[in-house]
DNA sequence: TTGTAAGCGTTATCAG
DNA sequence: CTGATAACGCTTACAA
């Protein structure tokens, strides 16, 4: 056995048929005559020919049989929200029916010039913006100059991709709602970081109409229009559960604190019942907590009030429609539903008990 | 704009140099006048190319700018345990620089050969097996013939994978060591799954040596030269926390009971807490529980002693090896430190105290 | 049913 | 510094 991989020619010549026909066995396409065919098999055998080589049969079809998914930020940390996880194996699941890869690209903070050069360099038949973030990227322009069809979860807002959405702003004011049947009139939220450079910080109203992140906007602008323009805002420095304690942190040291704190995500919301129990509150007698994802978190002791958008059947509806886009197939944005599913984490206000 | 997507040949016409000036005008190999250059990048952007075709390039320069990295089971599975993720993190890291993207791939559990048709239709530098599992894979044959290299952390046991391990026998042993100290006598052992089809039951020595999953047999291996051929052995049904939970059900409810349990990872581990809370067992004051991975479990109330082998380096030196792989250099395989971390979750026997 | 030939879009070599 | 020309390994009309 030489060193060099054999190719499909060689096959062909040891089998004694030409190239099209060594071709046509492999691919399974055209008729081919089973004596000829076990004849192709067996030479491919004795040379160790692992099949056509990918490389040029994609450059020959247009096909890499791979989609690029773009996650936020660190693996790390992309990976410690299980949201996030959700909405990758639900795609993972469609995208397997396929068939088709997931090449995970990490979207860096700032660095966005290096992303596209990496992409540039990658065939990819698709490209997933798996997690809402900043309204634009940069790899929309050259994804769009590739011809490579784009689907998002809400985010980069471009009419060239194509989006599976929630109604984020509904959806967050449907736990504003709830707090307020309970009775609660001081509820404050806590928002994903805005953009990069987030810190935990109060936020005006045009700090929230600026920000870069689209599904943290439209929740914040969801959380306004039902709990007042003047409730409270604070901006999480990271959308983990420290910065959600650090943001609640700040909130539940005001005077007057709020009877009620809604959070962005359900990992947000963990870490204001962190805050919550560091102030010595009970939850849901002293405060009530709302959460958004719908994930079980195993680890608290109590289920989450939260807004549950199945993450698994987003990244399969995402998945659904990568394939119908690499079918040729033309589609239409999707708007999944996310309700409010009550948990142990609300209640009546102190002064109602 | 026609809806072809233009060729740099397309490109070279219209800046009126030849195919192979503009190829070396994006590639960057070779001499080219400024003023040439220029005229090629503008009558690229004038045409909205977007750079060389990597389906093209690649079947030139033999580089698919990718390698593969196995994941074991579902995706949902595999990130919920933050080693692997840990791991990927690392590897990501490295790999970052090379640089080269990772293209997931689920292992299923039971079809082998659907896996194998999915990588022999990517174009893959290389073949990471992140996780330890299974001694064999089909997919080691299929690399080979092509010629892809692949890396390893203990597994698939062929000399045609590079591996990046912990002593993991030693290791195992050192967590016995710890509570042999201490004064334990009567010392459990949780395995992950030995293979397909697991459950919780309890196992015989040669159930250990017939394992699939190398490192759930070599740490069960570890474990028993130490506390001794006779000590209590249960296999987890999941690699999970249920699964560390009902493993250590099994356990404690035989008399007489473990004074410690020695679990083959830091989830199994979180499990066997969550069994001696059920049982009202006070830890460590009723029984000792050591983990495996080092860690950091945010949602345990206390930390845990763990043998802790650091998941990011170990992913990063899966990384390089890969790097240098890729440059042609010839590589060895590495062994990492792996030590015992004294938590809060280990003390001495109730009849020591 | 099998063979011939023309690409797919680049990059590498080598001569000018 | 620039330009012909030949691969890279395969797929697919089309012809036999």
């Amino acid at each position: 056995m030489a060193d060099v991989r054999p190719t499909l020619r060689d096959v062909a010549t040891r089998a004694g048929v030409s190239l099209s026909t060594a071709s046509v066995v492999f691919s399974g396409r055209g008729p081919v005559a089973d004596t000829t065919a076990q004849r192709v098999r067996t030479a491919a055998r004795e040379l160790g020919y692992a099949g056509p080589d990918p490389r040029a049969s994609s450059l020959r079809q247009g096909r890499a049989g791979a989609v690029g998914v773009l996650v936020e930020g660190r693996l790390l940390h992309a990976f410690r929200d299980p949201f996030a996880v959700a909405v990758l194996d639900g795609l993972a699941h469609e995208l397997d029916a396929v068939p088709t890869g997931m090449l995970l690209l990490a979207q860096p903070v700032d660095d966005e010039e290096r992303l596209v050069s990496q992409v540039a360099g990658l065939a990819l038949d698709a490209l997933v913006f798996s997690m809402c973030g900043p309204a634009d990227s940069a790899l929309v322009q050259h994804a769009a100059a590739r011809r490579i069809p784009m689907v998002g979860t809400g985010s980069p807002l471009d009419p060239r991709v194509h989006h599976v959405r929630i109604d984020e702003r509904e959806a967050q004011a449907s736990a504003v709602e709830h707090l307020w049947q309970l009775g609660h009139r001081a509820i404050a939220h806590v928002t994903m970081p805005l953009g990069r450079g987030a810190r935990t910080r109060r936020l005006g109203r045009d700090d929230v109409s600026r920000a870069e992140v689209v599904d943290a906007r439209l929740r914040a602008e969801g959380f306004l229009a039902r709990a007042g323009r003047s409730a409270p805002l604070v901006e999480a420095g990271s959308a983990d559960v420290d910065g959600g304690r650090e943001a609640a942190a700040l909130l539940l040291a005001a005077d007057p604190a709020p009877t009620a704190i809604v959070a962005q995500s359900d990992l947000l919301a963990a870490g204001v019942l962190q805050a919550a129990a560091d102030r010595g509150l009970r939850v849901p007698e002293d405060l009530s907590v709302t959460g958004f994802d719908g994930l079980s978190l195993p680890w608290l002791d109590r289920p989450l009030t939260t807004v549950d958008q199945r993450g698994e059947e987003k990244g399969r509806a995402l998945g659904r429609m990568v394939a119908a886009l690499l079918a040729g197939d033309t589609v239409a944005d999707v708007e999944l539903p996310a309700e409010l599913r009550p948990g142990a984490t609300t209640g009546p206000p102190p002064s109602r008990r």
